[in-house]
DNA sequence: ACCCAGGAGCTGC
DNA sequence: GCAGCTCATGGG
């Protein structure tokens, strides 16, 4: 089906910002996601347009809102007062386009255990490794083949051997931890979308290998709460140099998690050009 | 060879 | 409560 956006939408900037690591663009103007246990072929048209390969049913009960696309981040990024913060309206401006994904829960929660102290290419390459191992084969729409993102249940019966073979190094005993968790129902990921942020906060840092960083990342791009406000190791580099008087989180609330985008992804994007930050 | 990565658990104070 | 150490592996 064919559908037109009027306001932020780059999938470029959006696989590039750190909260997925299946999107692969495959030509220009092309772009094949992988979500869960689905995938979309997603291309943009001469006229401005998307083609998304999935029927109109399919893109209402679920495309429209993994995209967020009821969201309108154009009024979400006029809201930062450029005299207040240079920096952010900066960021927000050059990262324009970003949008923050509605992924599952459960895929965020083991791909950000992944993803701790590791850098982004290794951890596209363990999720890759994990859905390959226990994922479900399926064959899209052009006849070429995917392995799904696995379930609780099969991630929990892997063997140690299996898992280590996934690059997971010292990981291995977090992702069994938490697969167990999920599978035996000691703790619910979806009723957690509902809940507060903080009560979401206590549930999954009470998993092993779940701090307050990968727990962030799961509340924002897992359970859309737009408030979580992850910080890494590049946050910390941005907090320390632009915020050394502390950064105004109440004054941004419900919209902490959306600029934490726009400031990663430009701080990297800069120091990746070897430009001097001001 | 070297340093770093969208960190977290554990120990010792 | 919080600094310091360790953990396994790949990217640059």
């Amino acid at each position: 089906m064919n559908i037109r956006i009027e306001d932020d939408f780059e999938p470029d900037k959006i696989a590039d910002s750190g909260q997925c690591f299946r999107w692969t663009k495959i030509a220009e103007n092309t772009w094949r996601i992988l979500a869960g246990k689905d995938c979309l072929y997603l291309v943009l048209q001469e006229d401005g347009s998307w083609d998304l390969d999935c029927t109109k049913e399919e893109y209402g009960r679920f495309w429209r809102d993994y995209f967020d696309l009821g969201e309108d981040y154009r009024s979400i990024r006029k809201r930062i007062d450029p005299k207040q913060d240079p920096f952010l309206k900066k960021a927000a401006e050059h990262e324009k386009g970003i949008r923050i994904l509605r992924q599952d829960p459960w895929e965020m929660l083991i791909t950000f255990i992944i993803s701790q102290n590791r850098n982004i290419p290794a951890i596209r390459r363990s999720v890759e490794l994990l859905c390959a191992c226990c994922g479900e084969r399926k064959t899209d729409t052009r006849g070429a083949e995917y392995a799904a993102f696995p379930d609780p249940e099969a991630v929990a019966a892997l063997s140690e051997k299996e898992l280590s073979e996934c690059s997971l190094g010292y990981r291995c005993g977090y992702v069994h931890a938490a697969a167990e968790a999920v599978a035996g129902r000691k703790i619910d990921l979806e009723q957690l979308t509902a809940a507060s942020g903080a009560e979401t906060m206590a549930a999954l840092t009470g998993l092993y290998g779940v701090g307050i960083k990968v727990a962030s990342c799961v509340s924002l791009f897992g359970l859309h709460h737009t408030d979580a406000f992850p910080v890494d190791v590049w946050m910390k580099r941005i907090l320390a140099e632009q915020y050394p008087d502390g950064y105004p989180y109440e004054k941004y609330s419900p919209y902490n998690g959306i600029y934490q985008q726009y400031l990663f992804a430009y701080y990297r994007h800069e120091d990746a050009g070897g430009s001097e930050k001001t």
